[in-house]
DNA sequence: GTCTATGCAAAGAGTTTGCAGATGT
DNA sequence: ACATCTGCAAACTCTTTGCATAGAC
């Protein structure tokens, strides 16, 4: 791995990424931090997520549908997929059953288990009210 | 949802998905069913493995590192993507820890939860000898 | 005959990359 | 001073879409 560097930009991004509660995409990332860095491009941005999430200072969440998505919280957590709305939710699990899941598959699986990542899919409280209106 | 016809190109795609192993992605189906229909277009496999994912004929599996998988064993199983040379692994475990989990997640979360996928990160077998070889 | 599926090619979304100049150490 | 980082734009990958024709019912 080479040698980092501080960088305003990338600071900002980490920043913004551990106080959203969102799991913006690499556009919604570059359209807020546009608004202190007038100047940032995109190309910038998606360096310093990738950057980030080797780092393990980050999360990259692949959905079906639509561009990834960054999660700064790097506890072990897991996430709900909205199929109205696309949203994606923090779900907090027990953290031992996390760890009970690695587990169970590494004792099912010929190799390692490193980690895994759980996305549920379901529908959100919101849309789940907006339902009895329409 | 709208007719569907019957179409050969179609039905050759729900074939291979449900004989192959591998988590192929549309170009590895685009080039398989190429042999039997050298005419077939790249729009059309997607067309199709879109229809049969939608139909849940077949599983979408989205990964952070290039395009998305497909797999036609659509009963309720795991993956492990391997880290080192990114191959995708099926996992099975008891299917009432799968339900378990939805269970869990659903006491957990303001909405429903429908389901879920687990992608899990590992070192598959064959990478794990390569490894004492270098 | 009608409606859907196909092949083709072009367009679209998301992401990466090469380069010259700015910035951090 | 040197290596890294940035902004910009072009390139690239993956996927979708519009259209005329072929195929299913």
């Amino acid at each position: 791995m080479a040698n980092l560097k501080y960088s305003r930009q990338r600071a900002a991004i980490k920043e913004y990424l551990s106080h959203t509660l969102e799991h913006p995409t690499a556009d919604t990332v570059y359209l807020h931090i546009k608004e202190e860095f007038p100047n940032i491009s995109l190309g910038t941005v998606y360096r310093n997520l990738n950057l980030l999430a080797d780092m393990g200072d980050a999360i990259k969440i692949s959905t079906p549908d639509g561009g990834d998505r960054f999660d700064g919280h790097v506890n072990p957590h897991y996430h709900v997929v909205c199929r109205s709305c696309g949203k994606v939710s923090d779900l907090e699990l027990d953290e031992q059953h996390i760890q009970e899941v690695n587990k169970l598959a590494d004792r099912c699986f010929e190799g390692t288990i490193l980690s895994h990542t759980t996305l549920f899919y379901g529908i959100c409280r919101e849309c789940e009210s907006k339902k009895w209106k329409n």
